[in-house]
DNA sequence: TTGAGAAAAACTCAACTTGAGAATAACGGG
DNA sequence: CCCGTTATTCTCAAGTTGAGTTTTTCTCAA
């Protein structure tokens, strides 16, 4: 998928580069900050942490931080945009081996952050049952929130204010993942290797915040061809109240759902 | 829709920024480049420039060029990133007063550009029928380009190479296009405000390089909810060759098509 | 051992949507 | 006025969906 690397320069284009000073630029700083959304116990949350330094102490705000240009004494240069995402939230909490990550939209309003320009790409990252976060630098709490608790992305007026402006990136990312559950089999993110129908219908509940009708759902799901692959075993079922155990399936090949699994519907 | 602006600082803040220094920070720089498509004689095509300055001189590439971060010599700092690939695209070709404009996807691996860390923002431009191209500073060359001679963004296999990533970014915006006509009513970006329904299906065609069955598209078109509106006319039909006068309509209030038209069927 | 309750999975059927083609309507030009 | 052409409407079989019912396979407690 990649274009092949740059093309070979000419000598001129060597001369060129060799006179070239990038600090003769404007200033303009790139960071990254993460959507990370999980479903626990069966409500959808978003890892917050509290910053402890200025600018916006003490406000909350998604798992972020400069995308590193070069090799310098923080670290070594981040390759590409996606490796930044993954540094910076691995400074939160564990990330499990199977994750999803895409990106979400790049905000850079000239008055977005109060330091100077600052571009921040946006990245939603989905995982299964992520595990508590822990405190990193720059920051004294991080935790796992509600959704409900942030408002409908309809501004800062209910809940948990957040800080800059990433309440609109947390709504950003709430709407991909509730749209893209229609149109592609992202839902298995959200679930570990081997899941029940029930399972998968209980993430598009939680997500979406609807009910679904059981037995079409169920029907929909094993039509459509490569969203699941028979496991050919069986949940073992440890828990209260009887029931038949459901059978366990995993993701399949598929990632575009043909057609797609709409939400206007029931 | 935006988030109310910054919240109020303390005094703790107020130092905290008196004492920035952003030329401390890595140098990075921010660029954006616009992928605008029009549909030319039925052809889609999108708007190249031939490179007069290294690096890559004498390569095609997409309009584009630096965010202005600040006020400077060169202009007045672009407020927000659409602000930016506005201007840079107004630079090559006159703009019509409607168009859509959606941002991408942001592009920042380390070896994009040899000069520095560039990260970019890739844009997504529409519009009908757009006049020809001028060359601005920075070019000798600025023309339309059918989609179909750029390869099938299998990398630069076929046809005319680009410059540093935009390939790639050529062929995100064409996916981009392809599949929002499926869930949105975007087909009428491509068309003046009033058209007929077998131009729209000509967008349709051209962009998914596909024929559909034209009594049908007809009944899905007018059974959409806010697809299209009539505007209670004729077109006047001046040219060759017989036929009833279509009616013609104007783009309805809908963004979102419920249920999608989908690309798989005929 | 058995019966009640529970959850999963399969089945039924009317209403709706789609694909394919045919029929009808409205035009321009000989 | 007749013909080819394009737009628009109609028909009908096949497929899909929404809603509810039935069957299967469990657990638990009497």
């Amino acid at each position: 998928m990649e274009t092949g690397g740059t093309p070979p320069h000419d000598d001129g284009e060597r001369r060129f580069l060799d006179g070239y000073d990038p600090r003769a630029f404007a200033p303009t700083a790139v960071t990254v900050d993460v959507a990370a959304l999980t479903i626990r116990a069966g409500t959808p949350c978003v890892l917050l942490t509290r910053r402890s330094a200025p600018p916006q102490r003490g406000w909350w705000a998604l798992p972020g931080g400069f995308v590193r240009a070069v090799d310098g004494p923080e670290g070594p240069a981040d390759p590409d945009l996606p490796d930044a995402a993954l540094r910076v939230l691995s400074e939160k909490t564990a990330l499990p081996s199977e994750l999803h990550l895409e990106q979400l939209r790049t905000y850079g309003a000239r008055d977005r952050d109060p330091r100077m320009r600052i571009v921040s790409v946006g990245y939603l990252l989905l995982a299964p049952g992520l595990p508590e976060p822990h405190v990193g630098r720059g920051t004294d709490a991080a935790e796992w929130v509600p959704w409900s608790e942030l408002g409908h992305g309809d501004g800062a007026r209910s809940g948990r204010p957040l800080a800059f402006d990433h309440a609109r990136i947390v709504a950003d990312a709430v709407e991909r993942a509730r749209s893209k559950l229609e149109y592609t089999a992202l839902a298995t993110a959200f679930l570990p290797p081997a899941f029940t129908i029930t399972a998968l219908r209980e993430v598009y509940e939680a997500v979406w915040g609807t009910r679904l009708h059981n037995a079409n759902f169920h029907r929909k799901i094993l039509a459509t061809p490569g969203f699941v692959e028979d496991t050919g075993e069986l949940a073992d079922r440890g828990g209260s109240g009887g029931g038949r155990r459901p059978r366990l399936y995993r993701a399949g090949g598929a990632a575009v759902l043909h057609p797609p699994l709409l939400r206007g519907a029931q």
